[in-house]
DNA sequence: TCGAAAAGTGGGAAATTGTGGGAGAAAGTG
DNA sequence: CACTTTCTCCCACAATTTCCCACTTTTCGA
């Protein structure tokens, strides 16, 4: 599983040093290539295996509904192979960079099967955003939720 | 899988350059021939075979249907032929870069078995307007993705 | 606390890729 | 049949990517 936050830094031609902490893993599961996309503030940085599976699921949904089609366009889109140098870091795409926001300080956190990395300001931005609002407002809580017990 | 999301240029004669990434995939699978035509936004690009197995599925639509029959006739009336040239570029012709309101900038998307082209402003209009709808209001949302996970 | 090793960062330069445009060949038009 | 327009093929330049090396910072063990 991958955990954990990590500050990193984007030198000004878009690359950014994994930590060392995960190359081993990464390395060993896929040969170090990974796959990139867009999410709606941040990207999501996958180890190659676990990218095709989710892309199974994604391009299995009929695309005749719309909210599906859009989903699919623009992860399916924006999704980039990319691969660990012998450093390794890897190269953030231009594109990706843009629709993110990315800028010189990013912030990358483990989400088990993958990695977002947000950009730094909009990162502390967005948790603080979080913490602010009351839990109470959880109305729409989904009841796989309901019974999570920290 | 055709995925990814590249920003290119289409020259004053309407060419192309497709990114090299791909080229090397459709030089194998079909000698470098493609087929393009119309979506509702975008342009869609095929491998020819990919193209050739779609246009069987949509001519067996029965079209008494005007809605079937209307769909047969603008993907299929403007399904063109092109080809890769020694520098892996294609001419988009003029009647489907109208339609799609192509201009100077555009953006290629890889969508598994084809590509979209977008007019660059186009797409970036089209994407932030996704990005800001409320993702609450799935409601409309089918059954599949409601189980989808990232 | 120091020193060595590992990790993180920056940047040069070659190789590859992307882009623009010329000129002849082919096709369309009156 | 002459003329214009479009299409192809080619070359040249610009931009990007990749590969490599060097330096700085951090980590870890003695």
């Amino acid at each position: 599983m991958i955990r954990g936050a990590s500050k990193i830094a984007l030198d000004t031609k878009g690359r950014m040093a994994i930590p060392s902490r995960y190359r081993d893993a990464l390395t060993g599961r896929s040969g170090g290539k990974l796959v990139a996309t867009v999410d709606r503030e941040c990207l999501l940085i996958y180890p190659e295996p676990d990218w095709e599976e989710f892309e199974r699921n994604l391009m299995a949904v009929p695309n005749v509904n719309p909210v599906a089609r859009r989903l699919q366009q623009i992860m399916m889109g924006y999704a980039t192979d990319i691969r660990m140098d012998a450093h390794g870091r890897v190269l953030i795409p231009k594109e990706l960079r843009d629709v993110a926001g990315l800028g010189r300080r990013a912030m990358l956190l483990g989400q088990g099967n993958k990695f977002e990395l947000w950009d730094e300001d909009r990162w502390n931005a967005k948790r603080d955003e979080w913490f602010a609002t009351d839990p109470g407002e959880g109305l729409g809580l989904p009841a796989e939720l309901g019974t999570l017990t920290f």
